[in-house]
RNA sequence: GCCGAGGUAGCUCAGCGGUAGAGCGCUGCCCUGAAAAGGCAGGCGUGGCGUGUUCGACUCACGCCCUCGGCA
């Protein structure tokens, strides 16, 4: 930080917020603003052919701003945290090498937070481990890998909840295939944030807006055929991530016969409402976001705000 | 109008003469390669209203109101 006195550490802005809080929207005006370029960091608009699922930036705003990691995978491919951020830093150092402002924009905590403070070097997931671990749970019990974890690394099996199938069965697979414990590789690991600099906004609204804002788009979503998208994404085999979108369940469900269009409907609306109580939780804890309030602000308003603070 | 069933948490409903529970919802939290995922915690209540019996009523009795079903 030393240099940065005499000459600019570049700027890498994020806009961050819950789900239907106006990201896209606002991302778009402000790139065109600061002449930047948007990065999506999000697990499902990454994905071809999951435009109304994942709510895909429209064509005419990616005619307007350069967006990348949209619109580009199949959606039987793999996608997480980790190789978003592999993907995202050189995309980031190639938009500030032509002297644009790199603009993140996404809801996902857990990409954010590896984006800026890094991942530790880790294995990449082994999908046949953790299937062989799921059936092994199932037959003798959670608590059986649990307390192998306990003996492995006794250290982070104290911090993963005895119920938390995911987490104990991540820390046996990177044991498994490195024969290193995730607590010895948790040491020094490298983000974006201790390279640029990293300039944090935040969307919110009340509570209730928020809520409505929900309904009202999935309403939209299904006025604009997300049953049709949903028939035809579920012909083919999908991914464990892609899978894994708002909406698909429920609407399989219908497409099933199990019940009414309008319970898929109210499902999504909550499971959405969910969705966004829990980014909520995590940006939260944030100190480091600049917060708007965006039914007290007009969007010019904090645009003209986010890019004084960043100019 | 008569007969029957029932009014308990936001919803669906248990239970009991000693002032209440479950599931879902909701709220809070956790989070390092599935994260739009996964996990943890918390009961949030004028027991339809009134009178009576009782040391004590959500529980028993009576009256009223309301809902649902059947008969008219």
């Amino acid at each position: 930080m030393r240099i940065s006195k005499f000459r600019k550490t570049p700027k890498v802005v994020f806009i961050v917020g819950p789900t239907a809080i106006g990201k896209t929207r606002l991302a778009v005006k402000l790139a065109m603003k600061l002449r930047g370029e948007i990065i999506s960091c999000d697990s499902m608009q990454i994905y071809k052919g999951m435009d109304i699922l994942s709510q895909t930036p429209s064509r005419s705003d990616r005619r307007l701003v350069k967006h990348h990691l949209v619109n580009l995978l199949s959606p039987d491919k793999e996608y997480s945290a980790a190789v978003f951020i592999k993907r995202a830093a050189p995309i980031i150092k190639s938009i500030l090498k032509i002297g644009k402002t790199p603009i993140v924009v996404g809801g996902s905590g857990l990409y954010i937070k590896a984006l800026i403070y890094g991942l530790f070097p880790s294995p990449a997931a082994d999908m046949k481990f953790r299937k062989n671990m799921q059936r092994f749970a199932a037959r003798h019990g959670l608590s059986r890998l649990h307390k192998r974890l306990m003996e492995i690394d006794p250290d982070c099996a104290s911090r993963i909840h005895a119920n938390d199938v995911r987490r104990i069965i991540r820390a046996l697979e990177i044991f498994h295939s490195t024969g290193r414990t995730m607590t010895e590789l948790k040491s020094a690991t490298k983000g974006l944030g201790d390279v640029y600099d990293i300039k944090l906004f935040g969307l919110k609204a009340k509570r209730s807006s928020i809520y409505s804002r929900i309904d009202e788009r999935v309403d939209k979503m299904f006025a604009d055929g997300i049953v049709k998208e949903v028939r035809r994404l579920t012909r083919k085999k999908l991914a464990m991530t892609s899978k894994e979108a708002l909406g698909l369940k429920e609407i399989t469900g219908y497409l099933d016969g199990e019940y009414e269009a309008e319970y898929a409907k109210d499902m999504l609306k909550m499971n959405t409402r969910r969705f966004a109580k829990r980014q909520l939780t995590w940006f939260r804890k944030n100190k480091r976001i600049k917060w708007f309030d965006v039914e007290r602000n007009s969007e010019a308003k904090i645009i003209a705000n986010i890019t004084k603070k960043v100019g």
